[in-house]
DNA sequence: ATGATAACCGAACGCCTGTTCTGTGTCAAG
DNA sequence: CTTGACACAGAACAGGCGTTCGGTTATCAT
């Protein structure tokens, strides 16, 4: 048996010992332990002592449970993780080729063909569906201040409202470019991120096909080579 | 007593309605629901026709089952999902000020003073700790291909290796800049991310403080105004 | 119409599971 | 030393829970 252990305040060893394992176990299996598997990976003989630990780390406020429920316990952060997207990374795009867009039953989510992002991260309006990301591929968009190697998560869409950022494909000038959109009296304004850049101007009758709305920009900084 | 619905393959209504009260419900409680609960809320009276769904949910893929043991179930989705982080917003940086570093009991893990990023998005050596977060304030990192409102997350270092990108203070100049940083014969050479931009050249006898590396860069692309 | 099969049912059962209770051991304070 | 609080144990119990079985009903193909 093992030497009772006196703490007068706070967690404790065993406590913690606890925790680690309904965490891990929680990872593994998406449903917690029983009062019986933590006993036995905790070393305790008694389904009563865990119960006791299980009181105190409820009281705490580490862990909450549902009462007489099996496995009636989850673990509570300071602040829960959020949940998370997974977006299907449909290709590359670059300055001078047209916009891969992913067809409507596009359904790859392996995680080569896949990015995870926090929803919290996203805009609030843009939190479901159909998003797709296309890596940077070359150094030709500077004048939206997205480097080769970034990842763009998009929208499908084939309109927008003034202040969007775009991507469109400009097939008279065989260029694909990321810009805010504005519509003007007689054509389109395409305004750069970069703000010392010159926007392009473009009348109606020129070919402007909005492929997507830019959502998000990720850029993994990796060591220059 | 509900029709009998008779399908000759694939994923039927009720199926499909199981599957969602599971999500639902693993999404609330973080433990999946017992059989009769999912029969309570799936309008199925019998323990053993929900068996009989589960076992065609887990046949075709959709769940996973641990056998004979108490809400021993799990969705399984394509690829699941991985972990998350949540990394503390420690302040701005912005061009003309000293680079807010938060002392090392940093600890603040509120979802306002954080932010929450995939863990499968940071490069391999920074899966772990103290990385901070801050937020882009200012159009003068342009060199950097960084703009206003952009978020940049950071390794707390004061040395760093050739093609790190880092965030230095130069106090000789009242300057703050994010640049890939290059040891030389006679100094330092701070290149900017930004290609048809030139780098700064210091002399050994110039002060130059890193204050961290440049793991990531997230922008949140919000309409134009 | 008939037979095969899938969908659905309830009852029963055994095991899993949480909870309660009583007791012992340890520790700290008076 | 005594006392009260905390830590730990095991037994017992009731109820939660999954599984099996035998049966009925509905659908579908011939």
């Amino acid at each position: 048996m093992m030497m009772m252990v006196r703490k007068s305040k706070g967690l404790g060893e065993r406590h913690q010992r606890i925790l680690d394992f309904i965490a891990s176990y929680q990872r593994e299996h998406k449903h917690p332990p029983s009062i019986r598997e933590i006993g036995e990976h905790c070393d305790i003989s008694s389904t009563s002592v865990v119960n006791y630990y299980l009181d105190q780390l409820e009281k705490s406020g580490h862990i909450e449970r549902d009462r007489k429920i099996s496995r009636g316990m989850r673990l509570t952060g300071n602040t829960p993780l959020g949940d998370m997207l997974r977006v299907p990374l449909a290709g590359v795009i670059q300055a001078g080729e047209p916009i891969p867009i992913p067809s409507t039953d596009f359904n790859t989510f392996t995680a080569e063909d896949s990015i995870e992002v926090a929803m919290s991260l996203m805009p609030t309006r843009e939190k479901g569906k159909d998003l797709f990301a296309l890596k940077v591929q070359g150094e030709s968009m500077i004048d939206a201040m997205i480097n080769d190697g970034d990842i763009v998560i998009l929208k499908p869409a084939q309109e927008a409202r003034n202040g969007d950022m775009v991507a469109v494909w400009l097939s008279d000038r065989n260029e694909t470019t990321l810009k805010y959109y504005f519509k003007e009296k007689d054509g389109y304004r395409l305004q750069p991120a970069n703000p010392t850049m010159k926007p392009i101007m473009l009348k109606k009758t020129e070919a402007l096909e909005i492929k997507g709305k830019v959502v998000m920009v990720i850029r993994k900084v990796d060591r220059y080579n």
